[in-house]
DNA sequence: TCTTAATGAGCCATTAATAGTACATTTCAA
DNA sequence: TTGAAATGTACTATTAATGGCTCATTAAGA
């Protein structure tokens, strides 16, 4: 048998989905938009949609992602429309930082 | 025969999750964290970490936030620790807006 | 009020994501 | 340089998420 993966979310996980779940509710009806035709729009079933806007943990982030996008609620409030740059300075902070991460060895000879 | 859902994402979207997930190697490095360790914390495969620090669009929001969360990657940058002001915000706008959204009907009778 | 659209919720078949594993490669440090 | 650890990648079995319904309820607007 396989378990499931998280049995715990963290406090701020779950608000956060669920944040943005409700800023995606709220945006589609300021919008005018129907829950049919906001998910055809992005392309999934309106079922799914429901379940993005109640926060549920369990969504694809692309499907999340898309329909947020789509009714102008903005992950990362970054000034332009475009995350590029800040895709690229995490990159090279990336190549600056070690490659690979080296577990504290604790082997013998402790510090004392 | 079902068919695959979103089938274009957005660039928005894309890059967003990608920006998260080079977020979230750079915040593991930093904090000198096996990619194996941070897995193992967050309750989720080696594999899954992986294709989140990658930018996957296909995982579960939740362990991508999940994930974020354990390495200190803050979305919504609220200055508290905590999204429950603003997800009461959210509610309190909801219940400000008309329960079920009208589509324009647009019978006869035109504004014209 | 009354009609109809929108929403909420649940079920099932099917698809897709994930865990687990193994293996090759890279990278660090001794 | 060399050995061990970390990373990257791929494969499969299994679990879980999603689409596509249906139905009940609610709410808007005529």
């Amino acid at each position: 048998m396989k378990k499931s993966l998280i049995h715990t979310y963290s406090r701020y996980s779950s608000d956060a989905v669920q944040l943005i779940g409700n800023l995606i509710k709220v945006a589609r009806k300021e919008r005018k938009l129907t829950a049919q035709a906001l998910s055809e729009r992005a392309g999934i079933s309106r079922g799914l949609l429901q379940r993005i806007e109640k926060g549920d943990l369990n969504c694809k982030i692309g499907a999340v992602f898309e329909v947020a996008t789509i009714v102008g609620v903005k992950l990362f409030d970054a000034e332009g429309t475009t995350l590029t740059k800040y895709i690229r300075e995490a990159e090279d902070k990336l190549t600056l930082l070690p490659k690979s991460v080296r577990q504290k060895t604790r082997t013998i000879d402790d510090d004392f």
